[in-house]
DNA sequence: ATAGTAGGTTACATAAAGTAAGTTATATGA
DNA sequence: TCATATAACTTACTTTATGTAACCTACTAT
């Protein structure tokens, strides 16, 4: 890769994330409300190992907060942030188009 | 895969489409108006590989048209059909969010 | 002691993406 | 005439991502 283009490193940063498998797909889940990881793993057909890995990146970006409460057995949940939150728009479009076109 | 989730199938498919490596930012060069290959593949920093594969992809979906003009040497171009232009709304929405979060 | 639950991790196989060279048809320049 | 160039791909090969299933830890209930 690494050739220079005038791409916006904003707009392709945005597009590498929502261009991720299963990504759309969280912060949709996640817009409903906080949830807990097995909570979001019935929603979808997503493997443990792949929500994990996601709900890392997600968490790197700091569109998701992970917050654990030590109950017994023990909860977590997984909530957007701000930052996330405001793909709501972009999400919201996305669910429009497809009810329209697909 | 394939369990038996309440998950919208179109959502899911409009997820899958755009939550797929490349495609998003195909769409967003082609919002521009129609483009050969050549153009877009020095738009974005994709290989003419998986331009080529994508670009099937979106035609089979109906998103994208191919122009063939006879020309010489031989002159393709790709424009949005009614449905791929659609896609604008969220493609727009995504832009803005990149510009606010990133 | 056995099984169940939540929230993961590990190991391994398959599928998708990245890289580079090759293809076809025509044209142009030396 | 031979080499070089261009557009639009395609093929072969390597690397990375995804899917599948088994396993782990800590605790509770039977």
């Amino acid at each position: 890769m690494e050739q220079q283009t005038g791409l916006c490193p904003r707009l392709s940063k945005a597009m590498d994330l929502i261009g991720k498998r299963w990504v759309g797909l969280i912060l949709y889940e996640l817009l409903d409300g906080p949830k807990r990881f097995n909570q979001i793993e019935s929603a979808l057909p997503i493997s443990g190992r792949l929500l994990s890995e996601r709900l890392k990146e997600l968490e790197k970006e700091e569109m998701v907060e992970r917050c654990v409460y030590t109950e017994v057995p023990v909860r977590v949940e997984y909530k957007l942030t701000d930052k996330g939150y405001s793909m709501k728009g972009a999400i919201n479009e996305i669910e429009k188009w497809s009810k329209e076109w697909l």
